[in-house]
DNA sequence: CAGTTTGGTAAGTATTGGCTTACAGTAAGT
DNA sequence: ACTTACTGTAAGCCAATACTTACCAAACTG
């Protein structure tokens, strides 16, 4: 249901990036933003966008927001995923079925 | 690198729904199209993207286009995800080590 | 208490990209 | 040969969204 959501948020480089950048741990905003070649709001809102998707995590610590990575929020994706490969051999299954009782069964159309 | 395009590429709900569609089986153009809320140019558009994503294969069968589903191209994608949680435990590592030496080294700033 | 650091939010802009209609081309059927 | 089925491409439109600057609030620091 949520791999939806994953998919499109991680789809932004420079959010992907915010994302990656917490790979090394839990970080202050500022921190974050630092040498991205966009300015310190965006950085801001990309982080809301996460955090709304379940992909990283907020505490404040004083004046500033600490986040960290949630790879929880990855699961979903992940597993759906993995379906693909679920189904490849089902559907060869399938198929072997189809072929050996008849050569007429259309999947066109 | 190409993990980049695979998620920009399904991030897209219709397109996601092409790719889907395919699951079954290999099928041709107006099949896949059949039912779908847009037209079928929109969706021809949408394959071309999968194809140069490299997520969907493409063979000619007299006058339709039979497009079939390409598992390898979510490989590198899978595995962005993998490495997610491989450093997990990195960083659990590190953080650990870490710890143990002193309670001063700041991660901030 | 004044000033600085930190960071979220608002408003407005501009680019990206997904959609449609229209058209062209190729193969199969009659 | 004429028509029909199938599909890709072009041009143009419109909505989504990522970015900027400006502003405001809260908490440390001196």
């Amino acid at each position: 249901m949520t791999y939806e959501v994953a998919l499109n948020v991680l789809a932004d480089p420079t959010r992907r990036e915010v994302f990656e950048r917490l790979r090394g741990g839990p970080r202050p905003v500022h921190a974050i933003a630092a040498g991205m070649p966009v300015s310190r709001p965006a950085v801001s809102q990309h982080l809301k966008v996460l955090k709304d998707a379940g992909l990283v995590e907020e505490r404040s610590e004083g004046v500033r927001r600490i986040y960290a990575l949630r790879r929880e929020g990855l699961a979903e994706l992940r597993d759906w995923l993995d379906s693909f490969w679920d189904d490849a051999l089902l559907a060869f299954k399938i198929e072997a079925e189809r072929t050996h009782r008849q050569t007429k069964g259309r999947i066109d159309e």
